[in-house]
DNA sequence: AGATGGTATTGACCGAAATCAAGGCTGTCG
DNA sequence: CGACAGCCTTGATTTCGGTCAATACCATCT
């Protein structure tokens, strides 16, 4: 017998299947305690290695998740190979396409990802029972789509100098979403390899590779073992990033 | 007295506000008819001149519209003026950003557009009230979710040429809906200059140009005044987009 | 008609990023 | 240990699209 617990997590945000004791704003949150018990007993927690694909293009999707810890990369692709990184999540994001059995897009665990994994009839079952969950999804498509938005203009508009430097940018604030543009020092791990990053913003490894060693001999990062990123002068990297 | 029709419109959306008998599927088609007295009484019609500016950017929005006819571009841009425009809406979409007072982007009209109008504030009544109303803004919103990421691949990876030749598929597409791709041969007017198509596609004017003077010479396409578009080829235009 | 201004086309040239190619670093496995 | 595979960096060269500049087209106004 599966019970729930509701501690709170340190983030202020209700820790609430058992099956996953961690964060978890996407979907439980908004639901009632008697929800919570039908979830909990349906959902499962994952561990997913690094490059393991999680929805495959064209797959139908059966089940929907929420991104626990890691990075997940959603990708499209046209016919001759050329590939896009349309999207990052983070943790807690919502991983999932709601009302399309069929997806035109690929998820792939980008670094290790823990996973929260929902049916999708329970989820869509407590989507038409809790309007409460529909405007979170909603919220959070908003901003998918805000995001989508600004990369759009990186992609359209700016430099390979500048779509590195608002890359590392927005790594640095949302593996650190408290950063203020004050502080003039940060670091994180890269969660994805150059390949990944060439991927994100459409340009090849050997130009986003060039640019990375600009950024480190003109001192505003440093990098060790090809992952650990150390920004020196974020206002410095800001100033690169085309505004 | 405010009175409100419930005719249906050809398109076998219901025809609800008095003041813009049109097709009106973004909003009114998820209310009741005591919720659609209310709206009507609120909402208001105008009619827009090509480029005039319908949200600025970093402006309040204190209303909410749908697009009756014409095109909307939604735009964003870098503090040194370089723009990139990040969707286009068609009638009958929805405009507005809901639960975020201050806008991020630029809305303009690229071509004639006629809108319904309705202040913020009973929207957002409304879709407390209502949840269907809700629903709905969620799917418009993860459709424009995947047409923002597919422009993302076209943005990121697709050459000139393809970019254009997605362009004017694009645009026939939302011209004619029922567009199968199987016909050979359709023609509709250009809703962007050659500017406009720049901003959206990342390119400049003059490549802009150079594509489409090689489509024409390539006899994929006819133009006539700079605006009317005869696709004689709907599969080689296709070839030519990168999948 | 001629003048004006906005928009599109075309050509010559240039430069940023892609491509091609070689080599380095790190970790794993025989 | 040495061989191998992945990943990253660096250099030489090419190319696609940008920049600069001239011209064309068309509508409107005088």
């Amino acid at each position: 017998m599966v019970t729930v617990r509701q501690d709170v997590h340190s983030t202020g945000i209700p820790v609430l299947c058992q099956s996953c004791e961690a964060r978890h704003r996407g979907v439980c949150g908004a639901l009632d305690p008697d929800q919570l018990v039908g979830l909990a007993k349906t959902s499962s927690k994952h561990t997913i290695e690094p490059g393991v694909e999680l929805i495959g293009d064209a797959e139908t999707v059966d089940s929907y998740s929420n991104v626990l810890s890691g990075v997940v990369k959603l990708t499209k692709s046209l016919s001759d190979g050329r590939q896009q990184i349309v999207g990052l999540q983070f943790a807690p994001d919502f991983l999932g396409r709601p009302f399309k059995v069929e997806s035109a897009i690929n998820a792939e665990a980008a670094t290790a990802v823990s996973l929260c994994s929902f049916p999708r009839a329970s989820v869509e079952r407590m989507m038409r029972e809790s309007p409460e969950l529909e405007h979170r999804l909603l919220k959070q498509t908003l901003n998918e789509l805000d995001e989508a938005r600004d990369w759009m203009v990186t992609l359209g508009r700016k430099t390979a100098a500048e779509k590195v430097a608002s890359f590392l940018l927005m790594i640095a604030r949302n593996i650190d979403p408290t950063l203020d543009p004050n502080t003039n020092s940060t670091s994180f791990e890269l969660p994805l390899t150059r390949a990944d990053i060439a991927d994100f913003l459409g340009l090849t490894i050997e130009t986003v590779s060039r640019q990375l060693t600009r950024l480190r001999t003109d001192s505003v990062i440093r990098i060790d073992n090809n992952r650990h990123v150390t920004v020196d002068s974020l206002a410095r990297l800001a100033s690169r990033s085309g505004a």
